[in-house]
Order: C-alpha cells, then sequence, then structure tokens
DNA sequence: CGCTCGATATTCT
DNA sequence: GAATATCGAGCGA
C-alpha cells in the first residue's frame, strides 16, 4: 500500500481521478443516488498547516425528493435546515439530527424540480484510515451508517452549502471504481414513505 | 451475530 | 411539545 497520492489497487500509476462537475448532479435524484455508487468521496482535512486527505468509496446512498416523498426533509416547503435542498445541485445539504449527529447529502435533482438530495449511508475507506479511527474515536464501526461517515470525515453542519464540483474544494467526489450490481430496497429509519425503494447498496466494488 | 433501549438537541408544529 | 434520514452499550444466543 502507498503512501500519499491516490491510491488504487492496481499496480499501473494512473493520473487523479476526474472531480464530478456540476452537470453529474443534475438528474434525477433517485438516478444520481445510484450513479454515486463506486465514486470516491474525497475530505482534504487541514491540520498542521497540512493537508490530509481522506477518501473513501461510497457504498451505499439513499435518495430524497420533494412533494412525491412524504420522508423527505423537503416535502413540506422550504425551512432554514433544508434549503440546501432547494438550491443548486453538487452542493453539500449537512443536518443535524438526533442530538449527536450528522448526516452528508449532496444536493441532486432534474431540472424541472425544486429541491432533492442524495444521502450518504455509507463508504468503503481508502486514504487517512488511521485518522479517520481517530475522528471516530477508535468506534468499532468506521464508516458504515451516516453519521459515522460524517464524524469519519470531519464534516459538520459548517460544510452545510459547500460546493463540492471544485477540485479545490474542502470535499469533492470523484471518479472512482466499477460497481458490479447495485442492490434496491427501501430507505432505513422513515416512518413515512417507507415502500419507496430509493436505497441503494454497491455489489463488488472492482477496478 | 441479532435485538432492544436510552441519549441527545435541533427543528418544526 | 413532539418527532427525528442515528449510534453505541448491553444483553442473549
Amino acid at each position: 500500500m502507498s503512501r500519499g497520492g491516490y491510491l488504487f489497487v492496481t499496480s499501473q500509476p494512473r493520473s487523479a481521478p476526474k472531480c464530478l462537475k456540476r452537470s453529474f448532479y443534475e438528474d434525477n435524484t433517485e438516478d444520481v443516488a445510484k450513479n454515486l455508487l463506486g465514486k470516491i468521496l474525497l475530505r482534504r482535512l487541514i491540520s498542521n498547516r497540512r493537508i490530509v486527505r481522506l477518501s473513501g468509496c461510497i457504498a451505499e446512498t439513499e435518495a430524497y425528493g420533494y412533494r412525491n416523498d412524504p420522508a423527505s426533509h423537503a416535502f413540506s416547503g422550504v425551512s432554514i435546515r433544508n434549503s440546501a435542498m432547494f438550491g443548486e445541485v453538487g452542493c453539500l445539504y449537512v443536518y443535524f439530527t438526533y442530538g449527536k449527529h450528522f448526516c452528508v447529502n449532496v444536493t441532486a435533482k432534474n431540472k424541472h424540480t425544486e429541491a432533492g438530495a442524495v444521502l450518504i449511508r455509507s463508504i468503503m475507506p481508502i486514504e487517512g484510515v488511521g485518522r479517520m479511527r481517530k475522528l471516530r474515536n477508535y468506534s468499532k464501526n468506521l464508516t458504515l451508517g451516516p453519521g459515522r461517515v460524517a464524524e469519519a470525515l470531519a464534516i459538520t453542519k459548517d460544510h452545510n452549502g459547500l460546493d463540492i464540483t471544485l477540485d479545490s474544494s474542502e470535499i469533492s467526489v470523484h471518479e472512482g471504481l466499477h460497481v458490479r450490481d447495485i442492490i434496491t430496497t427501501r430507505r432505513v429509519g422513515v416512518s413515512k414513505g417507507v415502500d419507496i425503494p430509493w436505497r441503494f447498496i454497491a455489489v463488488q466494488i472492482r477496478n
């Protein structure tokens, strides 16, 4: 395993994976949720005047819509909390929940929709695993679950609204690995819209 | 491994 | 005042 740089399993060096541009997110929210599987979520953490790269492969997502989705924070219209869901696509929507946790979403919707976001439910850690473990206070489960993803990558409310389509951003998403198949299920922890099958899990991620 | 349960504070009604 | 897009501890198998 190498230190720093772009860590992939292949022996051949490869150029930096491309940062996903705005147009990637301008599509049906559930399609973007599927397309995000296998992509690399990169967090550039500033520590001791250095940039520490924390990254992982997106393994599980959920889509949240608008009027079509009673489980969505956007369902009842704009509020202070959910305003990012109504804003530009390709930005973060980070909210605080259950008195303890942050959840990381990426805004995504087609041109004709007013609100939508994709919740990142889990990633497979790639770079900066040691730092992530520290940020997680050495808990057992590193990045499985939305609250854990946020904590492992040190993402908080401060990042709400952040544009993630810039390579220079503290947080960005990049081309990544191949996903052989996708499991589709109902979403976790919702009490309304329970039958909407908008949870997506990557199967057999590979190069 | 699985299940149940309490913590916790922001947001919305 | 109620609900919540959750987590981890504790327990049993």
